[in-house]
DNA sequence: TATATTTATGTAACTGGTTACATAATTAGT
DNA sequence: ACTAATTATGTAACCAGTTACATAAATATA
């Protein structure tokens, strides 16, 4: 069974069940050779009920980690083999209070020597083992809990794909993308306006020639993202941040970021002392994007968009 | 949820058993991330398939640990959604030779990307873990393999029963005892001889007053095992080792052993050249014992039990 | 060469859990 | 004081595996 040497950790899950399987089956057995009474997978709540005078069905499952159906299920179990009793709470007519009955506490005695042989089963295992499972499992629970699996590997696709964009310069091949990337989102939200066709339909002689860039993204090849920083006739400001587009197909590889940060990139190395833009407020990750890349809030200016409710400055 | 630090190694299963639900529901989505469209519980079968031309059932079973069942079920999945091809075996009728498709190789292709980053998640967080769990399944998996756990808990039990077993001289009150248990098993194999009804009642007279020793093993005050050392008129031997008897119910918790050591020690502490003893190689467990103590077998001599069949000595 | 054993696979039923949905009792918000 | 939300529990159906048993093909053996 080399598979799971070669497969690696993509199959860590198949491994775990494995070893649990393994685990429990042994759990059955050792059960039988004590004589005790109880199933393995009773344990968990026999446990908490011997240790704790009456408990409900949910107190249970929280403690132990399993749905309430389960232990719901259990605790039918073991009143048949009377091992517990069910009583109804009087004061919260919901709650199903249960405790181990005579017999039970009983078994709890005789199961304490078992208790005792498997702890030292498994602390010598342990001790000949140099990595130790325990914490090791533990460790894991509590990383998984701070930042999950999913996420973990969501954060290292992100990562790698973001390696595979690449950031260059408008060329003519770009003028369909730059269009149909912008349309597609302003039409989403917004209505395109005049002012919209004017630059998307003509970004050379509107943009570049008036000493402006455009910047484009490639994932594979493929333009995904576009971004402008326009020239302004402005005694305040130099270049506007416009015509940020991102597909949506592509959105969580930080396009938007790679491309905001090349564009100011670029800003800075024409000398400029500032970028402005507008924005809307329903655009979130717009707005968060162009606060990480260090814009600032400014009060209302004028502006030829209807959809623009924010307005933003980066001071270099 | 603190029921795993209190309840210590007995719910060793349950723990993994909840790491191992927890990792496998995010792999789940991790597949649906990755629209790759494979259910993560295929990846065995399915990796195993991409690194091999053609295999069995049976061959992919024992390879990923699952039952062929399971690999029967699986497979039949993946041919529905057209990922794997069947085809039945020419040179041998019952083999039923799984592929990949076309499909399936496309699949493949575009599960590498998913692997690498699954790998270097996993990778990370075993990097933030000062145990690793990885190197820990592995050797638990090994020494597992070497000595179960059923194995290991039944010697912690042998081992601390014995701690529990007593020997103690024989008095008065250990009379019936020193009857019961010898007659139990005496009955139980062969048939009772009139000189073990001599002996048996009278050990006093018998065995004592004529310089011999009685042993009685106590478990949690019971008596639960005797032997005998008599003294022998004969110019070749000094002592003879006989009724030995433990009760079938105590079992496996080295009595015997703590008997015969016991006993060994006292003739050696009389000055005993020598013990001598009759047995019946009917009794396997019993002749494998007198040989741990360093018996050896002997020629004929004369005997009054007939269930006598090998005579053994021990030579100091 | 006929028969017994082993091997490859499939079907049915079981297992130890789950989620989805339903219901009744309690608590909170106006 | 009433309605909405929450909590405790149960029922039904599902899930990913298992074992037990059946069958057919291949191999070993007397």
């Amino acid at each position: 069974m080399s598979f799971f040497d070669t497969a690696g950790k993509m199959a860590i899950g198949s491994r775990l069940r494995l070893l649990t399987e393994k685990i429990t089956e042994d759990a059955g057995k050792i059960y039988a050779l004590f004589g005790v009474g109880l199933q393995p997978k009773w344990f968990p709540v026999f446990y908490m009920l011997a240790n704790n005078e009456a408990l409900t069905i949910t107190a249970i499952a929280k403690e132990i980690g399993h749905s309430h159906v389960s232990v719901s299920k259990i605790v039918r179990e073991m009143v048949k083999h009377g091992l517990v009793k069910e009583k109804k709470d009087k004061s919260d007519g919901r709650r199903n209070m249960v405790t181990l009955s005579a017999a039970g506490r009983e078994v709890n005695q005789r199961l304490s020597e078992q208790c005792v042989d498997v702890g030292s089963a498994i602390e010598e295992l342990s001790a000949s083992a140099t990595h130790n499972l325990w914490e090791a499992i533990g460790e894991w629970e509590f990383l998984l809990e701070q930042r999950s699996l999913l996420r973990r590997v969501m954060d290292q696709k992100k990562k790698r794909e973001g390696q595979e964009v690449t950031i260059v310069p408008y060329s003519r091949k770009y003028q369909q993308a730059f269009r149909d990337l912008n349309e597609e989102w302003i039409s989403t939200y917004f209505k395109m306006e005049a002012a919209d066709y004017k630059a998307l339909d003509n970004p050379k002689s509107h943009i570049l020639d008036k000493g402006g860039i455009i910047l484009v993204a490639l994932y594979k090849e493929e333009p995904v993202g576009v971004c402008a920083l326009i020239k302004m006739k402005d005694p305040d400001y130099d270049y506007e941040l416009a015509k940020m587009a991102v597909s949506p197909r592509m959105q969580g590889k930080s396009i938007g970021w790679l491309l905001g940060s090349a564009i100011v990139e670029q800003a800075r190395a024409l000398g400029a002392r500032n970028i402005y833009l507008e924005s809307n407020t329903m655009l979130k990750p717009a707005i968060s994007l162009y606060h990480k890349l260090g814009f600032q809030k400014v009060a209302g200016r004028a502006t030829p968009y209807e959809r623009c409710n924010i307005q933003m400055e980066l001071i270099f």
